[in-house]
DNA sequence: ATTGTTAGGTTTCTTTTATAAACCTGCTAT
DNA sequence: ATAGCAGGTTTATAAAAGAAACCTAACAAT
C-alpha cells in the first residue's frame, strides 16, 4: 500500500505490459530478434494457435512494434518485422535471458549462447548509468515523483521516505 | 523458421516467461520493489481478485522469486519479500521502465522518476558487456550454438549465417 | 479438369483462466 | 456480542486460449 497507480497517470512498466505482455508476445518478439519474419515461421516454430498468433501480431503492428510489409503480389505475402521501437525492446529480452540463463537452466544445458563481437566473450550483460558509468541497483536508485505525479502521489512518497528513515523498508 | 525450440532444452526467455511472465505477475513484482510485501497491499494497490494474486503469490514463492515470512503470529500474517532471485528481476523490470517510458508516456506525464545515487541525474540504464564495458545491442552480438544445443540446432545456426552472409538478415 | 501445395489467414467449438462477489477463520477492540 | 482486520477459499460467470476445420488466391503436377 504504498503508492496508489490506480488513480495516476499509468505506470510505464504497466503500459509496457498492456502491449506486450500477452501471453506469446514476448516469444514473438524474441523470433523476430532471431530472424523469423513471417506468419507460417512464428506459428510453427512457437506451436501457438493461429488465431492468437493472428491476433497478437494484429496487435503489435497496431502498437507500432512491428512493421507490416509486403515482399510479394499476387498473391498478397506479408512479413513483420521489428520497427525501431520494437528493437528497442533489446534490453528487455536480453535482461530476460540473463536471467533465465543464471536462474533457470543449467550451465551445460545452455542452447544458446550471446557472444559479444567487441571482446569474444560470452554476454554477460550489466545496467550501467549513461551519465556516470556506474553500476545501477535497486539500492543505488531512488524513486522520486516526476512531473506528472499529482499530489497524492508526492505526499505517497513522502511517507515512503519516512517509512524508509525509520527503517521500515528494506 | 530460424529455430526450432520446440525441440530443444528450452529457451531461457521461455522459462522465465513460465514463472513470472503470467498475467499480473510483473506487476506483483514491481510494487515488491516500490517495498509492497503484504497480501493485502498487493491486491488494493492493483486492484486484482484475491484468488488470482494468491495463485500468482504462491507461484512466486514456489519458484523462489519471493519468500513467504510469518510477521506476526496469532494470528498467522505473513509477508511476501523478494529473495535474491527475484532481486536480480530488476534489470529486465528497470528495461521495461525505460522503454515504457520512452515509448509510451510523455515527459511530462511521467509519475515516478529513478534518480541515480551515484550522480543524482535521472536513471538512463545502458547495458555493457562485463567484461569489456562496451554498449551490447543487437548489432553487436553473435548467438552460437551454447553446450546443450543438439545437432540440428547447430545445424539450423549454420543456416542463418549462411543467410546472414548473403545479406538474407538484418 | 481435378487434385495438391503454399502462405496467410478466419470461423467454430471446447477447454482453460480470470474476475467478482460471497464466505470463512482466527484474533483484537468496543 | 458485534464489528473489524488480515489473509485467504469457494462459487458462479465472463473472457481468453487452443484445436481443428475452413477459406482464398496463385501455381504446379496428373
Amino acid at each position: 500500500m504504498v503508492i496508489d497507480f490506480q488513480h495516476e497517470a499509468p505506470c510505464p512498466i504497466a503500459l509496457l505490459l498492456e502491449l506486450v505482455g500477452e501471453r506469446w508476445s514476448f516469444l514473438i518478439i524474441r523470433d523476430a530478434f532471431y530472424g523469423v519474419r513471417r506468419f507460417d515461421g512464428f506459428q510453427q516454430h512457437l506451436g501457438i494457435s493461429k488465431k492468437v498468433l493472428s491476433l497478437r501480431l494484429s496487435k503489435l503492428v497496431q502498437a507500432g512494434v512491428f512493421h507490416k510489409t509486403l515482399y510479394q503480389q499476387r498473391p498478397g505475402r506479408y512479413e513483420y518485422r521489428l520497427s525501431a521501437k520494437g528493437r528497442e525492446l533489446f534490453p528487455v529480452l536480453l535482461s530476460m535471458m540473463s536471467w533465465g540463463n543464471r536462474w533457470l537452466v543449467g550451465d551445460k544445458e545452455q542452447t544458446v549462447e550471446l557472444l559479444h563481437k567487441d571482446c569474444g566473450e560470452k554476454v554477460a550483460a550489466k545496467l550501467v548509468c549513461d551519465h556516470c558509468e556506474q553500476p545501477i541497483t535497486p539500492a543505488r536508485v531512488k524513486a522520486v515523483p516526476g512531473p506528472g505525479a499529482s499530489p497524492e502521489l508526492v505526499q505517497a512518497f513522502r511517507q515512503i521516505v519516512r517509512n524508509s528513515e525509520r527503517g521500515r523498508r528494506s
